[in-house]
RNA sequence: GGGAGCAUAGCUCAGCUGGGAGAGCAUUUGCCUUACAAGCAAAGGGUCACAGGUUCGAGCCCUGUUGUUCCCACCA
């Protein structure tokens, strides 16, 4: 009786959280030690952006890979959980723009240098941020190793990954047609452009036929786009349009004059079968330019207006100074509608059209525009000159190694969604028009043209000799950085020890948004450059929605802040919510209901605990205890329980984990175990209470080491009071193993007999509205063999079941009084309660009892008839019945005699 | 246009390789029983979306239907 009175009689986790975490840092127990011949558990923590704080998602994420570390901790292996942060180039970019806009800085009036300082100084600010709420989380991560995407390291392996696709041709540099965002002002990969169903119109154009006169009617989505048309395309096996091959069209507005090209992309069942062709603005028709050898002609600037006679001109520079490259696009002087936004110019083209009776019709249309994922504003297609990656030789061996199993998804269905976007990916767009990310590693030489790819910064053009070289402006896609993540924070390009050693990772734990993103990204880029995939397993779990089901999200306003939570429930309550009732891949609500059901267990355990404690009495050992009935029986359930929840940890089945857990801390060890044990506490047997509180103890301690990596917080406090234990840690104890706890099967189904008396009796009591605290006697006929196991229970009836006295009926023997009773798996109860006793309502009750007997018995026969049963049905099963038909058959013959005596 | 998920108690969801339908919350009843009222005890509540099929046996496997959510796709 010493240490419970610092317990309170709730559970605070606000008293504890801090200290708890701060006492595991500063002990050095979170950084991981090699040892060799040891296979580590190593898992990289999906680096959170730095774009502000974190949301339910990663705290969802952190709550898993926690767990995971955790238990692999304490099972022994040398566990690395690696935790960093994103600079998410784009998502910053736009941030750090913002934040400047409100202190009246425009990035255009500022330097490069100038803004990466703001921007580095938002970096500071929101990663020491986010490191602090991994924190609160209980996030037992290694932050000795803790990375950065953009720091030194990382940014060395982006070079030297850069340099090694680019000299193996696999990096490449061109004009092609790219996504635009006109508002970030960049291109962007397929990736990241999110389609979005709009409301938009099919315009209706007539174009004029040159040759014969007549008009061609074409419909468009994009009429501003017209201005940019370089040939329209026919289908060669066209019926309608046979005689128009090799014709011209003119170009209304610009009165120019274009061909009509032949090509399969002219689809004779759409439309009518007459298609205008923009190079320049449209993915399909650059391939149709690039089959017809056709100009393009670009007709947006680069923030989404209409060009002018200044791009023109600078354009046409280009191509005079010989400096154009393949797919040069040339540019439009627009005349009047130059300057206007696109919007702006469609509308006045339209006007235009309309004016000269060139626009036939105009027809209403639901369509799916891309947008772009981080400003949702319209992408343009356009023809620009970027670098790209080239997927082909990348994604093969990144296909077989899943389908090989080298790495596996869990759950498996999302290995087909990576397959299927593996399959069918173009090359990737990787350069951002963009100032914050890795920049990019080319120069070019101002006198010769020559581009310089290379490891060191290069000073003199090799191939001319000059010093006039200037470095690309663009800089990185963010995904490629984060695809080296999970070798580039161990040391890459050394080899490192730790390299060596974490490599490959185990698993990665990540939500399904982010499978192609950089999911497939690291895996083609582990086998790539380390020649070995960079996990073994990924996990996927699901999205955290709000309450009604709906994504969270910032426009919504629905998103919760984890620390908030936290400060209302506890970490270990956010925590175990998260995992209760979920599984993989599959979405999950957010709920206060599931948070207070986590809290109230929080206090059960911590309740629980504090009963235990409070009934020691110095140190406690199982050894050479003697074990009575329910302590074999809390025995043989937890160590159940043990081998239940590692199996499900080694599934990563983090739903039923908790769940087993619950289960067994509140409706097997407190309502059981310990109502049980009060009664050996209070009595006068000292053996009985040692044996009683060394089964106490024991259990407590297993249940707290099986909850530790769902409730760090919660079990680390408690385990420190436990006798012994003052200096040690639950986080670094010894994960239970069942060759360590004693099995009773055996026992367990005494057990089970006597717990179905009691529950007979309560609930016979409550049927028959016994008051509270009438104390009624106990009458049991047990059946043959059941004798000795009922009579020592004698106690348990007392205290669980309000028994005032046992009294064992002999198999023959008449009870005069007038009593209720009912049938047991261990023979026949009755309870005297004399007036209370209502005849009919007892038979009719009894009745009822006697119809689910008799169905059940039904049920069991009809299997035991089928001879299809009997013959392929595995043998336990088929004895299983039997027993099961055999012991219903008994209660009912007892049953029946009952009711007939009562009728009597 | 392809692909995937989901449909189980009033609500939110579990249900692992097929073998007598579960939890939390809500509801009803009785309890401040000295670990816990964030608690204890008891109870009610489900043609497992629908229709076929495989099987001795289907919530689970197969086919189809309906509803719903999501992903992918260049449809002018």
């Amino acid at each position: 009786m010493s240490e419970q009175f610092n317990m309170e009689k709730q559970y605070n986790p606000q008293a504890i959280e801090a200290e708890t975490y701060k006492n595991w840092e500063e002990s050095g127990a979170f950084i991981a030690k090699r040892v060799e011949g040891k296979k580590p558990f190593t898992i990289v923590m999906p680096p959170p952006n730095i774009t502000g704080q974190l949301h339910m998602g990663h705290a969802m994420d952190t709550t898993l890979q926690d767990a995971l570390t955790r238990y692999h901790r304490m099972k022994g292996d040398p566990t690395l959980w690696l935790p960093g942060t994103d600079h998410a180039s784009i998502a910053t970019e736009v941030k750090v723009v913002e934040k400047l806009a409100k202190e009246g800085i425009k990035k255009s009036d500022i330097s490069r240098e100038e803004f990466l300082k703001h921007a580095w100084a938002w970096k500071a600010e929101y990663g020491g941020r986010i490191s602090r709420q991994e924190r609160r989380m209980g996030a037992s991560c290694d932050w000795s190793r803790e990375r950065f995407t953009m720091d030194e390291g990382c940014s060395r392996a982006v070079r030297e990954v850069f340099v090694r696709l680019y000299e193996k041709g696999i990096i490449y540099q061109g004009n092609r047609l790219v996504n635009w965002c006109p508002c970030c002002n960049t291109s962007i990969s397929d990736a990241e452009v999110e389609y979005t169903e709009k409301d938009g119109h099919f315009w209706h154009l007539l174009y004029q036929v040159k040759e014969t006169g007549e008009t061609l009617e074409l419909a468009t989505t994009r009429p501003e786009t017209m201005l940019g048309d370089t040939a329209v395309a026919i289908n060669a096996a066209d019926p309608r349009y046979m005689h128009l091959h090799g014709c011209h069209v003119i170009l209304p507005l610009l009165n120019k004059e274009i061909p009509i090209v032949l090509d399969e992309h002219a689809d004779m069942e759409k439309g009518t079968g007459v298609v205008k062709i923009t190079p320049a603005h449209d993915p399909n028709d650059f391939e149709v330019g690039q089959r017809h050898n056709l100009p393009i002609v670009r007709v947006f600037t680069y923030d989404g207006h209409m060009t002018g006679a200044k791009e023109a001109a600078e354009s046409e520079e280009i191509f005079r100074s010989g400096k154009a490259t393949v797919n040069e696009p040339h540019v439009l002087d627009c005349g009047k509608y130059a300057g206007m936004t696109t919007d702006e110019a469609r509308k006045v083209i339209v006007e235009d059209l309309k004016a000269l009776g060139l626009l036939k019709e105009i027809e209403p249309l639901k369509h799916e525009v891309g947008t772009c994922y981080r400003c949702h504003s319209v992408v343009e297609p356009m023809v620009s000159k970027q670098w790209f990656v080239k997927m082909e030789p990348l994604a093969k061996p990144a296909i077989e190694a899943v389908r090989n199993g080298e790495t596996k998804f869990i759950p498996d269905r999302f290995s087909k969604i990576y397959y299927n976007w593996m399959e069918n990916i173009r090359d990737w767009c990787i350069s951002r028009h963009l100032w914050w990310g890795h920049r990019i590693p080319a120069w070019y030489c101002e006198e010769c043209g020559e581009t310089i790819v290379s490891r060191e910064d290069p000073t003199v053009c090799p191939k001319c000799g000059c010093k006039h070289l200037t470095q690309d402006e663009d800089v990185l896609d963010t995904w490629f950085s984060s695809a080296l993540w999970p070798f580039s924070t161990l040391g890459w390009p050394d080899q490192t020890e730790d390299l060596k050693y974490f490599y490959p990772t185990s698993t990665l734990v990540t939500g399904y948004d982010i499978i192609f993103f950089w999911v497939a990204r690291m895996i083609f880029s582990g086998i790539e450059n380390m020649g070995e995939v960079p996990f073994d397993t990924v996990l996927i779990h699901g999205l955290v929605r709000d309450e009604l089901g709906r994504k969270m999200s910032k426009s919504l306003g629905n998103g919760i802040d984890p620390l908030e939570v936290i400060d209302q429930y506890g970490a270990d309550a956010l925590r175990f919510s998260l995992c209760m009732g979920i599984s993989p891949g599959n979405d999950t609500r957010y709920s206060t209901t599931k948070l207070e059901a986590a809290r109230n267990f929080a206090n059960k355990v911590w309740n629980a605990s504090r009963f235990v404690l409070m009934n020691l009495d110095g140190q406690v050992d199982l050894e050479g205890k003697k074990l009575e009935l329910p302590d074999k029986w809390i025995l043989s359930r937890y160590r159940e329980c043990v081998e239940e929840v590692s199996a499900h940890f080694d599934d990563c089945e983090f739903g039923m984990a908790a769940q087993k857990i619950y289960d067994f801390a509140w409706s097997e060890f407190c309502d059981w175990y310990i109502e049980l044990a009060k009664g050996g506490l209070l009595g006068d047997d000292a053996d009985r209470k040692a044996a009683v509180r060394a089964v106490l103890i024991e259990v407590l301690t297993g249940l707290l080491k099986l909850l530790h990596p769902f409730m760090p917080f919660l079990t680390e406090t408690v385990y420190k009071y436990l006798p012994g234990c003052e200096d040690k840690s639950c986080m670094l104890s010894d994960w239970p193993r069942i060759e360590d706890i004693p099995a009773f099967p055996e026992d367990e189904a005494r057990m089970e007999g006597i717990m179905d008396i009691i529950r007979s009796v309560r609930n016979l009591r409550a049927e028959m509205n016994v008051q509270a605290g009438h104390k009624a006697r106990l009458m049991v006929r047990a059946d043959a063999g059941w004798e000795d196991t009922v009579k020592s229970a004698d106690m348990f009836f007392r205290r669980l079941a309000n028994v005032s006295e046992l009294e064992i009926l002999a198999p023959g023997q008449t009870v005069e009084e007038k009593t209720v009773g009912t049938v047991t798996k261990v023979g026949e109860i009755l309870i005297p309660l004399g007036d209370l006793v209502d005849l009919e309502k007892e038979i009719a009750r009894l009745n009822k009892e006697k119809e689910n007997l008799e169905r059940e018995i039904a049920r069991a026969q009809g299997k035991l008839n089928n001879e299809g049963f009997l013959k392929k049905a595995p043998a336990a099963l088929v004895q299983a019945e039997h027993d099961k038909l055999d012991a219903n058959t008994k209660m009912l013959e007892t049953l029946t005699a009952r009711i007939e005596e009562l009728k009597a």
